[in-house]
DNA sequence: ATGGTCGCGAGGCGA
């Protein structure tokens, strides 16, 4: 079975991309982040002509998840519990559509998209830091629920875990830039205490393996990106992994995401 | 040429 997680920077946008992904990649499990639309703009057809169910959490132009399956997309949950809500200014908070869950063949899989805290002194990092602690604390109870679950937490994660995972550290330090501050790798580091493990980087050690190029200065012809999206398995399922990619073609040629496809393999 | 981005939605925000 092969899972993958991709931040589509827009579906609408990328639905030729995403159409063509599917039939050359023949995935069984696409986890989509920041889909950018309500449902009544999702392009269902498309998924329903590649022969995939999905299933999809969106509440307005920004943010939104979705998980499209071919082998089953059964006990779909959008948002997790007590997922922290946001709102700009301290004025209607909602829980944003940064999480969808489903079980596709006894997978139990949450497409994620963490919230990227927009700068270090910023009410978002704050925010971002609450929303991956409660989350992590409701991913520590489905395994002390049942330690051989099959559990894959993918998506966005919006941290650079590792000083190799950024083309320059010492760029994000000079300029105080998130994804790489002590607290949200703390924060990333709390899933793997719990029992949850990066199944690719072990495949594809850095330095200079990256996920997402920013569309600004050139970064991808100058091989300047982050490693920030991440299939992070429990431990049964994490026994299961026989190969690992990242689809970096796809961020070629115009018209691509600016995060390319995270891809595992199971046996 | 010493610059150089997208997407949404219709101005500016978010990434």
């Amino acid at each position: 079975m092969l899972i993958a997680t991709w931040n589509v920077n827009s579906l609408r946008a990328r639905a030729d991309r995403v159409d063509d992904w599917l039939r050359r990649t023949d995935v069984d499990v696409l986890a989509i982040q920041e889909t950018k639309c309500k449902d009544e703009n999702f392009p269902w057809e498309l998924f329903e002509r590649a022969g995939y169910e999905v299933a999809h959490f969106g509440l307005s132009q920004w943010n939104g998840v979705a998980i499209a399956s071919r082998v089953g997309l059964d006990d779909v949950e959008r948002t997790f519990a007590g997922q922290p809500s946001f709102g700009k200014g301290g004025k209607d908070p909602v829980q944003e559509a940064r999480a969808i869950g489903a079980t596709c063949d006894g997978v139990r899989i949450w497409s994620l998209y963490v919230p990227n805290g927009r700068a270090l002194d910023d009410e978002h990092m704050p925010y971002k830091l609450a929303w991956l602690d409660e989350l992590k604390d409701q991913a520590t109870g489905w395994l002390a629920g049942d330690p051989q679950a099959q559990i894959a937490l993918v998506g966005d994660w919006n941290i650079a875990p590792q000083d190799d995972d950024v083309w320059d550290i010492d760029y994000f330090r000079a300029e105080g830039l998130t994804h790489v501050s002590e607290p949200e790798r703390a924060a990333f580091r709390a899933f793997e205490a719990a029992g949850y493990a990066d199944v690719v980087r072990p495949r594809h050690p850095g330095p200079g393996v990256y996920t997402y190029w920013d569309y600004t200065q050139l970064r991808f012809p100058k091989k300047e990106g982050m490693r920030i999206d991440f299939v992070l398995a429990s431990p049964a399922l994490a026994a299961r992994v026989t190969d690992a990619s990242i689809d970096r073609e796809e961020r070629k040629g115009k018209g691509a995401s600016d995060h390319a496809p995270v891809v595992v393999e199971l046996g």
